[in-house]
RNA sequence: GGGAGAGUUCCAGAGCGGUCAAAUGGGGCAGACUGUAAAUCUGUUGUCUACGACUUCGGUGGUUCGAAUCCACCCUCUCCCA
């Protein structure tokens, strides 16, 4: 259940209530713990200590391995992974984009073959919320083909009607399984998502169509698959006016410090990225000064944190020259300390955007840090 | 003392007459990364007055139009037999 507190232009503030970790602040970034696990050695206990309200994972890997069924005979994922706040599980969706060479299309759904042993694998709307179902998560998204970049018109205007269509099978299916006397999570949600890649005129008739399906929430799919920023604010600037004001927003797969400031600027209630543990286990690191990339000479005999105002457990400890070394040494707390400076960044900045929109100060820190937090230290 | 083999660009290690500033790894330096097939991938790594020039393959001398590659001697190292 979403509640929208207070607005600052655009920009939303606003609570969204779950069965599991009761209520979260938004706007908020999502951790992303895709095979239930965030990448890097980071844990579910790890999360509580960086802020973290909410985990994503996702279907398409908890299905591969160890299998929907594994995860529900454990319990389900929360009492799996012990992260008893709210989890996001992404559909699927996204593989048919980042796994094309890997699938094929039809109206059913879409058939993989699995990226671990080339096993076939169908997986369709139904099939989607199944698998979700089994996990338990809190939110389900919505099965849809996140679309690639570029897209001709008449492509994407194909796959948004089947998009569409899709939803309304996941919502079916979805209403469904949460009727069922053994389901692992009887209140579970369930998001659709906007499609109709960089078309404005695509992108307003999908939302206004999938508006019309009684779902918690709207995401915003397909961007930042390879568009420029610009184009991605166009888009959300085009169908935010017509995303249900009473439901969150969410953002999927966005993005950089400065993209997600510009999204909650443009009305946007939930975020989620590889980026920040991605990066992180590049040696790319975020600070309100900019980024740094740990691995250059420069920081060789570098005694100070990462940065001077961060609280992580990376930076109350560790010099910039020894998690440099740590990176150098291929030492795999290197990876963990870097992951958990980089999301203990992410969610102070949701932090610091909320009391901003509690303050109505909003436009003061985006005009202040939207560009900033991109440079490079 | 006798015999065999080896010395290559930061390291290891190819090359064995021209197409070699020299494969490939590693290391170094730098870059990319946006609902995670990513602890991955890419570029670069002799010098310079830089679409060309110059100095490099243990040392010196030689053969040749041309040598890291062939010859002679020297130096160093490794292994085997005494």
């Amino acid at each position: 259940m979403f509640k929208l507190l207070k607005t600052e232009g655009t920009a939303r503030r606003g609570q969204f209530s779950c069965a599991h970790g009761g209520t979260v602040q938004t706007p908020v970034f999502m951790n992303v713990g895709t095979q239930g696990a965030i990448k890097g050695g980071v844990s579910a206990h790890d999360l509580k200590e960086i802020g973290c309200q909410i985990e994503l994972s996702n279907t398409y890997h908890l299905h591969l391995r160890p299998g929907d069924d594994v995860v529900r005979q454990m319990g389900g994922l929360h009492k799996f992974m012990d992260w008893d706040g709210p989890i996001l599980t992404d559909s699927g969706g996204f593989q048919v984009f980042s796994l094309a060479a890997l699938r094929k299309i039809k109206e059913e759904g879409v058939q993989f073959a699995s990226h671990l042993d080339g096993h076939k694998i169908f997986m369709g709307p139904e099939e989607s919320m199944q698998i979700q179902s089994h996990l338990g998560s809190d939110v389900a998204m919505a099965f849809d083909e996140c679309v690639e970049n570029p897209a001709t018109h008449e492509y994407a205007k194909a796959s948004c009607e089947r998009t569409l269509r899709w939803l309304e099978r996941c919502k079916t299916e979805h209403d469904r399984l949460n009727t069922l006397p053994d389901t692992v999570n009887p209140k579970q949600m369930l998001f659709g998502i906007n499609q109709g890649s960089i078309y404005p005129d695509l992108r307003v008739w999908h939302m206004q169509q999938i508006a019309k399906i009684d779902c918690e929430g709207f995401a915003i799919g397909g961007l930042a698959v390879g568009e420029s920023a610009e184009v991605m604010y166009e888009i959300i600037d085009a169908v935010e006016p017509y995303m249900p004001k009473e439901k969150p927003r969410y953002l999927m797969g966005v993005g950089t410090p400065s993209n997600i400031i510009e999204g909650v600027a443009r009305g946007v209630d939930f975020f989620d990225c590889v980026m920040p543990s991605r990066n992180g286990r590049h040696g790319k690191l975020f600070t309100w000064e900019g980024t740094v990339n740990i691995l250059n000479e420069k920081y060789k005999t570098d005694p100070s944190p990462i940065s001077e105002s961060c609280q992580c457990p990376a930076c109350r400890s560790f010099s910039k020259a020894y998690l440099r070394h740590l990176f150098k040494a291929d030492e795999v707390l290197a990876l963990r300390l870097a992951v958990l400076h980089n999301l203990y960044f992410y969610n102070e900045l949701m932090a610091k955007i909320r009391t901003a929109l509690d303050e109505g100060t909003f436009g003061d820190f985006r005009a202040k840090y939207s560009g900033v937090l991109e440079q490079r230290v």
